[in-house]
DNA sequence: TTTAGCCATGTTACCGGTCACGTGACCGGT
DNA sequence: ACCGGTCACGTGACCGGTAACATGGCTAAA
């Protein structure tokens, strides 16, 4: 194997050329001669050479490093995200640092160690309004956030139309008759659940349905929030028919409560999310949700990243993904 | 912010002292007047100088990184993993590159390029057993296996106890009185799944009980093949009273179908799982599994890894974890 | 007083690539 | 025969740090 130290002059002694022969062999510069270069490539072979890439980093000033940073690793939205990230990036002959910030402090370190230190060219952030981390953000630098819309400045972003996607789930409840809808938000101080709570009120609105702030309650994306919101509808008063989460995993939590309750899926309650995720078709029952193509937010999120490095390409863009509906069993005829 | 290029020979100029002096400040080094390191702290400050990662990782010949290769980023486990993983690397001063490689030709490029090419210290391999790519792996460099243990020469490795796992999941069916137990494995190639087999197996004949082949059916992990794997056995004849599948997903897939069967849970058939990922606790009905602590998994591969590097520490090690049983309510009384 | 030795700092080389530029051979046009 | 241009290389500097060694001043022991 010999991953041994075997450098540029190394192989250029080999084949009894100059460093600067190989080096353009290396990287397939013209003006050399198909002898020369077949010479090289044996020396190459015979030392089993590879470049160092943090010499050439170093010579270069690029690092073939793009960073991407979530308030985690683990959870399957996120590292979807990444997962289409790392592979577009990959196709383009970047690499990946990816990196966990439970909060703002982490990130602003984060943020300087990665990008003052010089190691990374771009970055992705997932969740930049998790908390005050956005405020930590480098200027003239090129980043994308992914997973939802930037709030003012920021060039590059790709997230979900998260107003359309909740407009549409409620207009399905809707068509099935519904008209006392429970509602499950994510933390309103994350843009991406205001959105979807402005297009849950915009399908009752045309619906000519007044919104009661009795049936919404705010949770916080996890299962558990989902399970906790649905025992608070039920304190409040009567039970709607029908209940928005604005994830599947606070639906999951939703159905749990119900059927601890011992209410009929779908039968007395009616549940749809958002996201897919490859649970929700094995959830009892099967879960009505919004798809979100999470691989394809993350190969966006990259595309532009390079396009923003490597053109300089300064046309800032926000892109928007559609959800797509995916029916199941959890909603039926009120 | 001026993330600029400003360089240590800058700041020595505005401190007015060598470069060197600022190197030795930077890296705490003693044989420094507190005046003069005041004076080079200043000019830091001034400049907003911040050291160049890649130029300290070419003098060094420390890149600072380490890597991690899993199959994909998505999954649950391997995410787990890895974000445990991160957060160690981070508390001893690396940074991860992540990487998914699908097969072993994506798995043997990554090698080259990171490993070949000295972009990482050192790597993490989750699931080395996929396919072939364990044939892939480099002599000479620091690598920890982490979800499986290693089949010979390889040093480092951090994995589930899956054999006790798989004992202790089914004597917990056992000792419910269930004495007709199916089974759902994972991938046969993969050892994991042999490991937790044979745990299955030594359970059993604790128990006197012969093992009938016509109740073991292989999956692939997923819940699909979970849902799929109870359906072949309802073909096979008379239904188990319980089943043991090898992870959680595939549970839930044995819970879907029993659900679509008829079948009362867990009056009619009890399920138990390994793995407790976080929707297992809002199964229908919460599934009993086995829990790994997949962060404690990732913490301690990176450790091992960290050890290797820097110490060079040559004691080879394979740790073992054990697995939680936790107890809801999909097991119960035969 | 001389000198060995430590301190604090400076000087220079080096890591392994790439880049800018120099140079000789060869070619075609006038 | 002379000249400009392209080709196919080679030479040396450079990227921004760190490492090894050199140096001058000061202190303590001989």
């Amino acid at each position: 194997m010999t991953r041994s130290r075997v450098t540029i002059r190394d192989v250029a002694a080999q084949a009894g050329v100059s460093h600067q022969t190989v080096s353009r062999v290396i990287n397939g510069r013209e003006y050399v001669t198909p002898e020369t270069t077949a010479r090289v490539h044996q020396a190459i072979a015979d030392l089993n050479y590879r470049p160092n890439a943090i010499a050439r980093s170093m010579a270069r000033g690029r690092t073939g490093l793009l960073g991407c940073i979530a308030p985690n690793l683990t959870d399957y939205t996120f590292a979807s995200i990444i997962d289409g990230a790392d592979a577009e990036m990959r196709r383009q002959g970047y690499f990946l640092l990816s990196a966990a910030a439970a909060d703002a402090d982490i990130f602003a370190a984060l943020i300087d160690q990665l990008v003052n230190g010089r190691r990374i060219e771009g970055l992705i952030v997932i969740n930049p309004y998790a908390d005050e981390r956005h405020t930590h953000l480098p200027a003239d630098f090129p980043i994308v956030f992914a997973g939802s819309r930037p709030r003012q400045e920021i060039a590059y972003s790709v997230a979900l139309d998260d107003v359309a996607a909740a407009r549409e789930a409620t207009q399905h409840l809707l068509d099935l008759g519904h008209r006392r809808l429970g509602h499950i938000t994510g933390p309103l101080a994350e843009d991406c659940s205001q959105d979807r709570r402005d297009g849950f009120h915009q399908a009752l609105q045309a619906a000519g349905i007044t919104a009661d702030p009795a049936l919404e309650v705010a949770g916080d994306w996890s299962a558990q929030s989902g399970y906790r919101g649905l025992a608070q509808l039920v304190e409040r008063g009567p039970l709607p028919t029908a209940v928005f989460a604005q994830n599947d995993q606070m639906a999951a939590g939703v159905l749990r409560q119900a059927r601890d309750l011992g209410l009929e899926l779908p039968g007395q309650l009616s549940v749809i999310g958002v996201d897919d995720i490859p649970m929700s078709a094995y959830f009892s029952p099967p879960l009505t949700t919004m798809r979100q193509d999470f691989q394809a937010i993350g190969q966006k999120a990259a595309r532009l990243l390079l396009g923003a490095i490597e053109k300089s390409d300064t046309a800032q863009q926000q892109l928007l993904i559609k959800a797509t509906p995916i029916l199941r069993r959890s909603t039926a005829p009120a």
